[in-house]
DNA sequence: TCTTTTGTTGACTAAACAGTCAACTGATTT
DNA sequence: AAATCAGTTGACTGTTTAGTCAACAAAAGA
């Protein structure tokens, strides 16, 4: 079967830092080539363009995401807790995040999301998809909430637009201030939003 | 006082347009003058860089843009009224931009924040000044219907930054798939955002 | 062993890019 | 009318960029 490498895995990796910390219109093929130490040559084997480079890199990271999503809503685990370790599962995300790169980077999705959405439909339809199944999560949530009469929202999917939204908004602000701060607020914004009656709230 | 043009303003409006439909990272110096009619030579006689011209842009567009916000948010108009009023105006101005571009744009300050963030401080540094008087807007109507007993907002301010959030991400969501009708949610997302009664609710 | 498959390399091209500059133009002042 | 001020121009530089390619290298199967 010829020789083998991870030079693959090594160039996804790098894109997908290279755009994080940065963006996508800046990280250029060369950079990419020298985080992942591979030549352009190799990189040309294995993917037609950045783009194409950008999408396989989304979607290996959405396969180990969705991983961990999964355990974090496990329909085992009560509807509201969920919502909290989703929120404290950001929280320390970004904070490891913001320790090893000195800066809060927010969501990968939403930011590089809205930078091409214009201009790189693949991507775009992917990262749209990829969005879509993550506000699934708290649909569901919501959904088992309502159900099991700790809120009131007979709109499931509606009251979970209006999270998701709340969700991105947040991680978007907290990378353009670079600020942990506003994250924190995310727990009990949620419970205002859903309006979770006070006994049933649990911040810590 | 020798001859005088609009080039500089030609140029602020190119690169806005550009940076706004495109990102900042693809919208070259070259693709920014011609769009403005003006040679490169002219371009770097009113400004440094591409930095420095769209910090130009940003400030000139914020200037008109807070006109518009203050007759919005003017205190003679009831609080929960300027919100409705500026979720409608998010609305159609969004509305405009895609009959125009054929895509819905989404907020350019927190597009661009979220993009340049880690790269341009100088632009980062305005993006954040305005984003946060921005929110004023917000922190101010929610204090005044919070005195006027139409909600229960003791915390005027993280109410706002809340909501502000709430709005970010709607912009970004309507962005990135390029749909009108996420923000058609706004206004009754801000109502259950607010707890607003349904008494005080004024829909269309 | 030698052949095939899989991956690597460095040198290459052509285009796009940011940034510079001296010469020029056309209003305004004196 | 001459001097000055404000803005314009196009041709230029050097660098960075994406993308190509033929030759090479190593593992695996025949």
């Amino acid at each position: 079967m010829g020789r083998c490498s991870d030079a693959k895995q090594r160039l996804m990796e790098a894109v997908s830092e290279l755009i994080w910390t940065g963006s996508y219109g800046s990280t250029t093929i060369d950079q990419i080539c020298d985080k992942a130490g591979v030549k352009k040559g190799s990189f040309y084997y294995f993917f037609d363009s950045k783009a194409d480079l950008a999408l396989a890199a989304l979607e290996a990271n959405w396969n180990c995401k969705r991983a961990e999503l999964d355990s974090i809503f496990s329909p085992t685990v009560p509807p509201l807790e969920r919502l909290r370790r989703y929120c404290e599962y950001g929280n320390k995300y970004q904070r490891e995040i913001q320790k090893k790169c000195g800066c809060v980077l927010g969501c990968p999705l939403l930011t590089l999301g809205a930078e091409i959405c214009t201009q790189e439909v693949g991507l775009q339809k992917k990262i749209q998809e990829i969005l879509e199944q993550k506000r699934k999560y708290l649909e569901s949530a919501i959904r088992d909430a309502h159900a099991a009469g700790q809120i009131d929202a007979p709109d499931a999917a509606a009251k979970a637009r209006v999270l998701f939204a709340y969700y991105q908004g947040l991680q978007a602000e907290a990378r353009i201030k670079n600020s942990l701060t506003i994250l924190q607020d995310a727990i009990r914004g949620t419970y205002d939003l859903l309006g979770v009656k006070a006994a049933d709230q649990v911040l810590a």
